[in-house]
DNA sequence: GTCATAACGTTCT
DNA sequence: AGAACGTTATGAC
């Protein structure tokens, strides 16, 4: 369900539909692509110790710190239908909720590989996207994404009860 | 529930 | 050294 979603929003840009669509004119085969291939096709993500050693932001222009990838790192790690919030990845990190905030404001990878929208702060209020906090047109982005992922919010802007049980993702993997 | 505020880690001047 | 930040915990109403 969700992959299919996925794959009609890289139509144009995803090479495994460009190809099914050249070799196989009658019956189309099943859809395969998924968040990685998506992402491949929009910003390479680098993993290499060696390539991140000058990565640079094209954001901000300066180089991606060793904090930021640990940080891209874990958000990485959500899946599709799943939010998790700026304090669990700081515990996990042993950091700061702000430090992690910070540096996901500055994600270069966005939304994907890097998904920085299933990040909520820790009441699952919608939080910032894009630099903006709370409101604006970033946060609609944010919370149509999420939507479209099956995670849905209140009035406030918080993530209706009856996802919280199961939608948290708590369960990062701690590399290095 | 709201509001103020201190403390947190990282990054940039 | 100081300030900014996509945060959080706490305490007071």
């Amino acid at each position: 369900m969700p992959v299919e979603r996925s794959v009609k929003r890289a139509h144009s840009s995803t090479a495994k539909e460009l190809k099914s669509h050249s070799s196989d004119t009658k019956k189309l085969a099943k859809p395969v692509a998924v968040d990685e291939d998506v992402a491949a096709a929009v910003h390479p993500y680098p993993k290499s110790a060696k390539e991140r050693a000058d990565a640079i932001n094209r954001h901000t222009g300066r180089k991606i710190t060793p904090f930021q990838f640990q940080v891209y790192d874990l958000c990485l790690q959500i899946p599709e239908g799943q939010i998790s919030t700026y304090k669990h990845i700081s515990d996990a990190l042993k950091s700061s909720s702000r430090a992690v905030g910070q540096a996901l404001k500055v994600n270069p990878y966005a939304p994907l590989p890097v998904p920085c929208h299933r990040v909520l702060d820790s009441k699952l209020y919608i939080g910032g996207y894009m630099g903006q906090w709370g409101e604006g047109e970033k946060i609609d982005d944010k919370r149509a994404k999420l939507y479209h992922e099956g995670i849905v919010f209140d009035e406030t802007d918080h993530v209706v009860a009856k996802a919280r049980n199961n939608a948290v993702f708590t369960d990062f993997k701690i590399l290095e």
